[in-house]
DNA sequence: CCGACGCGAGCAATCGTTTTCTCGGACGCT
DNA sequence: AGCGTCCGAGAAAACGATTGCTCGCGTCGG
């Protein structure tokens, strides 16, 4: 691959001429630059990435490690996150971290020595990772979840209150059983969706039973049991609250398979809106979150604190607001 | 940030010597390796990429550019590649090309100036692209869509023949005027699924007509356009071979808007095996692609051209299967 | 007419690694 | 005992760009 005094030497310049000439610098003469700018077409000049990152000692890069490239709510950021980069001439590394510390800390140790202008992530809350990243001094922005045991700018939705709203819709609908089918314990989001849960349940004054709640990877398979034992149980819930849209497939399923009919038998709530949720009879009610406008907001946070514009942390709350649809009402 | 000469000078050797110990790679005094490997622990050093990079002309990143991160047959594809070249040590930088040529090539030129390892690429069909890829060495793999006008690794899916077959499927089923929704022209994938279609009329000896092909973007909104005017034109189709999943959200929308219900009154079957298909009422008739193994076969292929293993070009067509469902028999 | 100033271009240092080469010491063989 | 060989570690040369510094030349002002 052509490199730099290739081109230099085809224009008849020096490096220097060519670097300048290139990147628009100080005052070239216009004929030279003309003459370097026809050599590197004609020898089809890539500047070399890693040699220009390293004098410089920075890149235009950022990671965003998120823990499911297949869940639509992380890719609704990323798009987000990417539109924002992309404009202000960054672009845009993808990591999956399966939501698994060990690929977290993988991932982030890879962006920590390629030397990323900043990092996006969605924090599994292992502290190994905060602890890693608090060694160093690279830019983060935690998305969607904090991060745990280090001030760090964040952009957060408030589940809390959404799973509260969600619930005492469900109550006011006469559903008296409400139960909630919400993610892995420690994982924030999830812990959050059930806390709201629990205040929706105490501001209704239902009560609450630990039979109601269950807990599962945020995924079809995991939810489907989980909805089938609960649903099979003594005593079953009358309304779910579900964590996300794919665990809402497989309540879907649960209860297609146990012939209950979503709104008229069983209650359903879910996080995040499918684009297929209004296709469903009767369609499904959700708790909307603003993705793209997280992934926008934080990378926009991220590219001011690259450019040092900020120095305080800031933590961000958007809210998400509840979509009743008929899988709510009898 | 600390670098290899602090770690060296806390552990009182020569930079070589850290460099080999914590390479692993020639033989390095035990003694000497745990004082390196004690100092650069403490001092929290990572290796700068960029410089390792440059001195050893290879990064261990492969570029993934796809056309759509919300469309979930695209990360399903990314998940393939993702999961084999974690295997294999590579990291995957995943981009957004939003199908425009423009930013496609914006993309593979980052990729060209960062020296990444390889590129899988869908490619948006712009001669431009390809002919800034074959003036450079860097290894490539197609992958969904065959780069023009240059040989390169390419892994397909049998579209055209997976078409025909579903076309076939639904005139079995006693659908006489059969309609095709696909993606813009000049996009491979969606002329191979026309041209199968077309195959499909054929052999069904069903007769052809242009009102019963419309065009839009892989999306759902303009589906949903198509596929109303074309239900509510003269001689409207009686079912549709749609596109992808994304496009099934939409007409599946125009159909409830028109009172019309898939199986019954139009049979459908649409491209992309999406989870929440088996939830509607009926359940829709599916072309599945075998997306996640698609990606994982074109990083392979893409990691063993890396390491010089092949010289010949090779494509790879993976097919397609029908899942009917409901939504396609009366 | 001469000196100063400015502008444009080249020289060379620099970024942080890896890797080749070299060198010194220890060991073994004759 | 002397010489050759081998092994381990350091010195130094890359890798390819950017950029501070210097230098030469032209112009303008005194």
């Amino acid at each position: 691959m052509a490199t730099i005094s290739d081109v230099a030497s085809r224009a008849g310049v020096s490096t220097a001429t060519v670097s300048r000439a290139l990147n628009g610098k100080a005052t070239v003469d216009p004929e030279l630059a003309a003459r370097v700018l026809a050599a590197a077409e004609e020898l089809g000049y890539r500047p070399n990435g890693p040699a220009r990152n390293l004098r410089k000692q920075e890149t235009a890069v950022l990671a965003l490690i998120i823990s499911d490239v297949e869940n639509p709510f992380f890719t609704a950021i990323a798009r987000g996150v990417e539109d924002v980069a992309h404009e202000a001439g960054y672009s845009l590394v993808l990591c999956n971290s399966d939501d698994a510390p060990a690929k977290e800390r993988e991932y982030v140790d890879v962006a920590l020595q390629e030397r990323v202008a900043g990092v996006l992530l969605s924090p599994t809350g292992s502290p190994d990772t905060a602890e890693l990243l608090a060694r160093h001094s690279t830019p983060v922005v935690a998305v969607d979840r904090p991060l745990p045991g280090r001030a760090s700018d964040t952009v957060l939705v408030d589940n809390r209150l959404a799973a509260k709203h969600a619930t005492l819709h469900l109550a006011g609908q006469g559903y008296g059983r409400i139960g909630c089918l919400t993610g892995p314990s420690g994982v924030p989001t999830a812990d959050d969706r059930l806390a709201g849960y629990r205040d929706g349940m105490r501001a209704a004054k239902l009560p609450g039973s630990a039979s109601l709640v269950r807990r599962s990877r945020f995924k079809a398979d995991g939810a489907q049991r989980a909805a089938h034992s609960m649903l099979t149980q003594d005593d079953p819930p009358d309304a779910l609250l579900v964590g996300n849209s794919a665990m809402a497939v497989g309540v879907l399923e649960a209860l297609a398979a146990l012939h209950l009919k979503p709104g008229r038998d069983v209650g359903v709530v879910a996080f995040d809106d499918a684009p297929w949720t209004t296709l469903l009879d009767p369609p499904l009610s959700v708790v909307a979150q603003p993705a793209y406008d997280i992934g926008a907001l934080a990378a926009r946070l991220l590219l001011d604190r690259i450019a040092g514009d900020r120095a305080e942390t800031s933590t961000t709350t958007l809210s998400a607001h509840l979509v009743a649809r008929g899988s709510s009402t009898r």
